[in-house]
Order: C-alpha cells, then structure tokens, then sequence
DNA sequence: CACATATCCCCCAAAACAGGTTATTTATAC
DNA sequence: GTATAAATAACCTGTTTTGGGGGATATGTG
C-alpha cells in the first residue's frame, strides 16, 4: 500500500523525547528510525551507515551544538535533508542554522502529526517551519516604514550597498555624477554619519534598506 | 460557538477563482468576505470601509500589480494582513512581495482547507507559505559550498560589502593593511574580477557570501 | 617536501570619497 | 498661491582609497 520508505536519524540528547520521536515514527508506515543519537558526536560515528533520508536534529546539544553539526552531518551524509528541532525561537540561531544548511525548523511544541507531514515535505522539495518562525523568517525581507530617506535617496544607498562607485551609480541611473553626490550628501545628513559604511551599516540595522 | 470572526478582502482579476473563494470563505463559520475587487484600483477607493482583517491578493492584475498594491494597502488600511496568491513561483517576485510587507505568500494550487489555515495563521502571527515557496526562501540563506575562496577570503569579502574600507578592516581583524590587500588580490584573481562591485556582485550571485 | 593559507613589505598613479555652498525644477501640501 | 519637499545639477577644497606590480615569511597538512 505505503510507496515510499523514509530513513529518519534523530540527534537527541533527551532521551525521554528522542524516544518519543522513535515510537511515533516507527508506528508510522513508510517512515523508519534507522538511528538514534543523543549527541553529534555519537552521530558521526555511525550515521552514514543509517543512510538517512531526514535528520531531526536538537539545537541544545552537549558537546558539538546542532546549529554547528549541520554542515558535519552535511558532509557525512549529503543526500540528508537536515529539520532542525528546538525549543527556542531566537531570530539568530534562525538564520544560522538555515544558513548552515537546514532545509527545514520547527518548534518542539509542534503537535506530531506535523512532524511527520514535515518530513514528508522536505523529501519533496518544501521548506517546513513552524507559523512563528515563518513570520521571523519573512520579517527579516521586510523594510521599515519610517525611514527617513526619500525614494531616490534609498535606491542611491542600495547601489552603494552594492560597491559601486558614485560615477557607476550616476551612469547606471542616467543621472549626474553630481546629483548622486548631493544625494549622498543627504543621505549622510539625515543619517548622521560621516561614511558609506556607517551609513550602509545604520541602514541595514534600521532596515531602512 | 465560533469564538471569532475574521473580514477578508478579495483582490483577483478572474471572476471565476474570485466567486470561488468568495463562495468558500462565506460558508464557512467565522470568516466572511466584506470585500471582493478585481483590480487594486476599484478596492483602493473602497477597501477601507470593509474593514479587513485579511487581504487575499492576486499579483497578476490589470493595472498597478499585485505586489505594487501591496504597500498602499497597507496604508490604506494598516491592520490588515495581505497574503499573497498566485499561480507563479517566480524567486524575485516572491521576495519583492515579502519585502513589500507581505505576510503569507501561496500558491493557487493549494486546497481550498489550507487557504482557511492561512488566515488563521496570519491572524495568530504566524507567516503562511507553500511548501515550496518555503524552500527558495530558506535557499536564500543557503551558501555555496563550491566556493574558491578560502574561509579568510570570504570573511574579507564579507567585511568589504559593508562597506569598510582596507584599512578599517585591517584594524577590525587585527591584521596589517598589507595583509588585507594581499587577500583581495587573490580574491579578484580567483573570481576573476578587478573592482570590489563586481567581486560583490559575482561573489552574492553565487551566494560565496 | 610540496602546497595551501595566512601573514607582511615596498612602490605607483588613478580613482573615489567627504564636505562646503548654491541653485533650478517639479510636485504636493496647506 | 505660496510654502515645502524632492530630485536634479554645479563649483570648490582637500584627503583617502583603490587596484595592480613586484616580492617575502611563517605555519601548517597531506
């Protein structure tokens, strides 16, 4: 009947929880618990041996921390879609673990029937989070309303944000290397500061870019 | 019995789809369409007095587009939630409409059940996405693991796309200025570039940093 | 040992940068 | 209709940065 036959690894260091994922999973058709680790180093061992589809994968880990395991894990066993499991929802240990390579993040007070669909998601190419971190996550794109620079003044920043020379910028916006320049002057103005990195790292900080 | 009652809007230039999801959301308990536009235009002059809690907005639509309206409506009215459908997974149009303000951002494929979630989702704080949606946005956290410069080089490159200058940046690392300049040579002689824009630009692009 | 990586040193000329001051045009606001 | 804000452009002064050329030295790892 059941298509499809998932190899799940988990790396947990609470036994009581990471046995908990073991009988849900296991009691779930289609879906294995080919190992059970309660640290990454435990993990590293023998994990390629558990040819993983899914890792479940804590962030308080003694020893090797989940956030810095998953680029490990991702050279120990390529192929794994890395879902990270944590109780937490701190904005920067978000982005660090997506930008090590995570493919998914949910809370642990997430009712297991989600689980499982997340692990179902991944294996077909989704991005499964949590509603809460999905809105952090989509936060982090958006700009602030209350910046104080006008339209052109923040497209002006924006290019030198990228590197570009004032004399790029005027040609690249058919301006004049001089207008960009009083731009710039405006800009430093309003923000306070004396240079383009200050100004870029004000910006950045405040979203107004 | 049902504890709440949510307002949407509907902004959808094809009448079919816009009566479906009119016809869905009004037989279901607790969420009611008080609006239903087929262009940003006609909503801007009457949207305010639907009072929406939830604005299902189309991108592909005559006039000024989906995710060009998205910033007026929200200053039309600033409480409301906009989430974002459309037929496209197009990577830049999805992270214009996230920094646009969007809150949710869906596919039309999605089941009529999983649009109802949405806006429950959003009216909790959370950020509804397609599955696959959610991917590209997490990929856009991803680094390249290809990449020719060593871990000093990216971290140099990193330092210049902020803006800083060589010297700044020796001062930061505790390096010497020559040391700076010595890595950015290789880093334009490894990308193959001769101005910090376009070894910024290339190296973003490949996501190298 | 070779190789990669990271560190430091010298030189040069062109380009970019920061800041000061003023002015015109256009559009929106009151 | 007259302020006000925004975008545009010009002229001036310096100082700093940049990109490219040539090297050299240490410190690891396979």
């Amino acid at each position: 009947m059941q298509e499809f036959n998932i190899n799940i690894c988990l790396i947990e260091d609470d036994e009581t929880i990471r046995e908990g994922y073991e009988y849900l999973i296991n009691n779930t058709e289609g879906y294995k618990v080919t190992g059970s680790f309660p640290s990454y180093e435990d993990a590293a061992k023998k994990i390629a041996r558990c040819e993983p589809d899914v890792i479940l994968l804590d962030v308080e880990l003694p020893g090797v921390s989940g956030i810095d395991a998953i680029p490990k894990l991702k050279k120990l066993v390529p192929e794994a879609h890395v879902i990270i499991l944590t109780v937490y929802e701190q904005e920067l240990q978000i982005f660090r673990a997506l930008g090590n390579g995570a493919a998914g993040y949910m809370t642990k007070d997430t009712p297991h029937e989600r689980i499982l669909t997340s692990i179902k998601e991944v294996m077909s190419g989704g991005g499964p989070m949590s509603s809460q971190i999905a809105r952090m996550v989509i936060q982090s794109f958006q700009r602030n309303e209350e910046s104080p620079l006008t339209p052109r003044e923040t497209e002006i920043l924006e290019q030198i944000s990228t590197g570009k020379s004032r004399k790029r910028i005027a040609e690249e916006l058919f301006i004049d290397l001089e207008t960009v320049k009083s731009h710039i002057k405006n800009i430093y103005s309003k923000l306070n500061v004396h240079s383009k990195a200050d100004a870029i790292k004000l910006a950045k900080d405040n979203k107004f870019i």
